[in-house]
DNA sequence: ATATAATGTTAACCGCAGTTAACAAAAGGA
DNA sequence: TCCTTTTGTTAACTGCGGTTAACATTATAT
């Protein structure tokens, strides 16, 4: 188990490696308001949990097991995202907010309900659709639009 | 604005005050699984706060503001266990764990939006029920059966 | 009333996650 | 190529929240 700040580290490099491609201590520190110093150690800790490859000056590689961790944690925010906002009717900058902290703190179990409960209120046709990291359905989810 | 932890302390004595009435320092170790020199801690920071009076070797009592403030603390778990438990359907034990931390990451205005919405669909009698410090209202709502 | 037990406090320490300042390495332009 | 700029790393520090060990105080029992 890792923590709730190298959770936010690994999202961010997932984020930014699919996003921009390569992807540098800079860029991490950027994104996420932080000094590098605070990425160095972050991603020499993420390295030791094997969640990426990196060796000194050189680039940050997701492991296979990094980057299903960042989809799974992805997966968790979009489904609380889509909770709070289409369905309690925060709006998205609050939605974005408030799924970024609660991410951080419930279980599978409690995603895979909300999941289900949030596709079957919305009336969104893949009804079963729930949190998966392989099939990533979510994030697909997240896009279509209620009956 | 406290921390995480210190609030885990402020609703431990409320709940422990209400409850037993008076109340120590290894109380309050005993129930939050830690050291007496964490609660010491603890006590004398809530104390700079306003939160509660206290002198050393003396006895703990909750401000006007520490009463509102472990009120309001336990509201809102109060709201996300309704919510986990009767919307979302899992079991006592997972939605009193699940609550606990989500509680000490929403805001005001996602308590109440998740307040109205869980009354709204258990189809409970008060339906503008939401957070209310003052009132209690949540408290008294959980122990409604639905109509 | 005093010895003993229970309780509370203090001091010194730990790990985590962040910082700044200083330095090392790599990249780029003249 | 070499100088400068950008980027990355290291060292030393901070604050928070916890710990144990030692000590102080209060309460209790005989």
């Amino acid at each position: 188990m890792i923590s709730k700040a190298l959770e936010e580290y690994l999202k961010t490099i997932y984020l930014l490696k699919t996003q921009n491609g390569n992807i540098r201590v800079t860029d991490i520190a950027n994104k996420m308001n932080c000094s590098k110093p605070s990425v160095n150690k972050a991603i020499n800790n993420l390295k030791e949990n094997n969640l990426i490859n990196y060796e000194t000056y050189g680039t940050i590689e997701l492991t296979e097991e990094g980057e299903n961790l960042a989809k799974k944690i992805l997966e968790t925010y979009d489904i609380v995202y889509l909770f709070f906002k289409d369905v309690l009717g925060l709006d998205e900058e609050k939605a974005e907010q408030e799924a970024e902290e609660v991410k951080l703190v419930i279980t599978d179990e409690t995603t895979n309900k909300l999941a289900r409960y949030t596709h079957k209120v919305l009336g969104l046709y893949n009804l079963d659709c729930a949190y998966d990291v392989n099939q990533e359905r979510c994030r697909r989810c997240k896009r279509r639009t209620a009956k």
